[in-house]
DNA sequence: TATGAATGAGCTTTCATTCAT
DNA sequence: CATGAATGAAAGCTCATTCAT
């Protein structure tokens, strides 16, 4: 289990991710946080607090690597309706990536767990509201160009595009886990997911309806 | 707490709903449902095999009702566009209607929990998948009238239609929990949901591209 | 284990006497006080908040005792001397027909350990002070009638009748724990404990001095 | 927190003394007194086999320091009475000049908690031991004298003055806590604790009754 | 000698489930 | 059918002790 040229603080973050992303907050044991890091379970209280504080950590340390993502795309790209695809494109390729990240990521949308934690809430806030600044730029930016329809708000234009993110990676998570969600819902065998990621920016640009 | 007319099952289901949907599975304590459904602990017992048969239970409860919901809209409207719009709305009005069915939602879409109950998965799926059949049809109906692009497949059009609902709901969701998140998240102070609704339709149809 | 005709509450009362009176609150195991009251661990928790709740509740019990034995010793005598004699007398006489007692008692007068627990501090105190302030009031009785000395303040009078007594018991609990200590601390091997409150209260009363 | 002059050894005691006074054995840190005596937690091992040495070690550094006391007050005195007042007034002074050892006093006296470590119990039986010798030969010689009453076995006129002692120094011990003790179980506000003192030995002497 | 990171046995507490009434 | 007192397995957390450096 021991990977060489990691620190344990880095070995319990991983094992973490794995066991919070598969089991939530409450079925993770830290016994199998423990194990998987290949530390002792005294260990994990060497450098967390408590399996709340272990846990925060953890979250952080995905929604951060999501932030990072965007923030790059933006800045990667001129044309404003380029940045706004890369935004997501980038955030479903960060997941396929690092699939593992894809429990804690729904459980970041489960707001309803975060309610009762008012300090991971709190971290979580300043970096949703970073990244939507960002992007609210960057509409405003388009919109300023002619480039995207001024009669449409500029939030609920941020908070589709969030949708179509969550759809999008609905899909991924198919994928993943194989053959039976894929046939079972979505009824084909195989995804390619860059294809599917082309349709939805199309979707989102242009609509489907016909003109 | 006992309500007149309703028999004990239906208590304790209602009961389990507004508990399952605050906290989840794991934090929902028995002794909790017991006491708001005004019944003993042990009658629990009489109607459900254990926590989990109950959750499953109301789970399709609540799933049941959606996919009413999505099926009357679609038989209620002639016009292909309109039962897409409608199917939409109607799932957001559901929702505003029967705010305690949130936190359900959420852990229906957060497929993780479901993957380790086999049986809750199934019946979900027979239902998801009816409801997917039938919006293919409205789909197909509107591609062949010539309404919808040819050139987007189906099953991209319904995933994108998943995640404007999926984005919208979030809204419903902060507008339910009131101005801490309406401020935090949405950057304003009140949201009117017809009209988000409308936005986001406009823009699932026509795109947010200036022509 | 289980004795009939006592409630589980009182059963686990009498077990937790025993456990904590031997080992102290630390090193008093919750699982040992279940087994010597014959109770499931889990029915502790139906009685008692939890381990500090069961030994304030404990402790208060033994308390209780030996404030109705001095109150009572009090109420029965006329003379304020023999009332005095008797407090001591009484107190000594409890906690041999009582000898489980000892160990808590040892607890309640290591006092370091009660400031922890402002609470149980809180109502040790209200008991203390009920007792202090009768004992007051005989020995004012006495020193009004001319049995003592009115040069010795009754706060100074107060404080020795009460290292007497722990005196006494210290030598109760040679007593009870046999042999070793006895051979080893009182140089005898066996007590009346009946004439060393003789001769306590003598020494007491009139001094060690010749005249 | 390093003193210059000490060796390791004695740093650590001195740091035991502080944690298991106020603390007791249980709830006495390994981590704090390493902290307090500037050492690495390790360190404490080289010196004491393990926690319950280092107790033993620390006990009996506070125990020999009082059986100096009572040694050296029974040297300086001539007159067996005035050696028999100095006992338990130098060892009352003794608690003051060092407060720090109060709470180790009690748990020398709640000798329950010693009865599980049988060479604990050994060493401090031989201190005592070698005391109570003393203290024995001085009233044998006060009776010798004419000066003892005869007729009080020497044991009890022992016991009666341990039983003097410890109700001093819980008055000193409530002195030291402060105000909440005095007032709450002194009903003063400040003690004049040689006062007390002469109060005591005057009563242990002379008795309280009036003649 | 000295360190302090790492260990893991052992404890309290919770709560789904059972069952005598 | 209905109850709720009783159960005990299971989990988080602590801290004395060890040992590689």
């Amino acid at each position: 289990m021991k990977e060489i040229g990691q620190s344990k603080r880095d070995r319990i973050i991983r094992a973490a991710i794995h066991e919070f992303s598969q089991k939530g907050f409450d079925r993770t044991l830290l016994d199998e946080i423990a194990l998987n890091a290949g530390v002792a379970k005294g260990t994990i209280y060497l450098y967390f607090k408590d399996k709340e504080d272990l846990f925060t950590n953890t979250l952080l340390f995905v929604v951060d690597g999501i932030v990072d993502t965007i923030e790059s795309s933006i800045k990667k790209y001129k044309d404003p309706l380029k940045k706004l695809e890369m935004v997501i494109r980038e955030q479903v390729r960060y997941y396929m990536a690092n699939s593992e990240f894809f429990g804690i990521f729904q459980i970041i949308i489960q707001e309803s767990f975060l309610k009762t934690n008012e300090k991971l809430f709190e971290l979580l806030y300043q970096r949703k509201n970073r990244v939507i600044k960002s992007i609210e730029n960057v509409i405003e930016e388009a919109k300023g160009k002619g480039l995207i329809r001024k009669d449409i708000p500029t939030v609920d234009i941020i908070n589709i595009s969030d949708g179509v993110v969550i759809s999008l990676l609905k899909l991924v998570r198919m994928k993943e886990a194989g053959g039976k969600y894929l046939e079972k819902f979505a009824s084909v065998k195989e995804v390619d997911i860059e294809k599917r990621i082309d349709s939805a920016v199309d979707m989102l640009f242009n609509g489907i309806r016909v003109r």
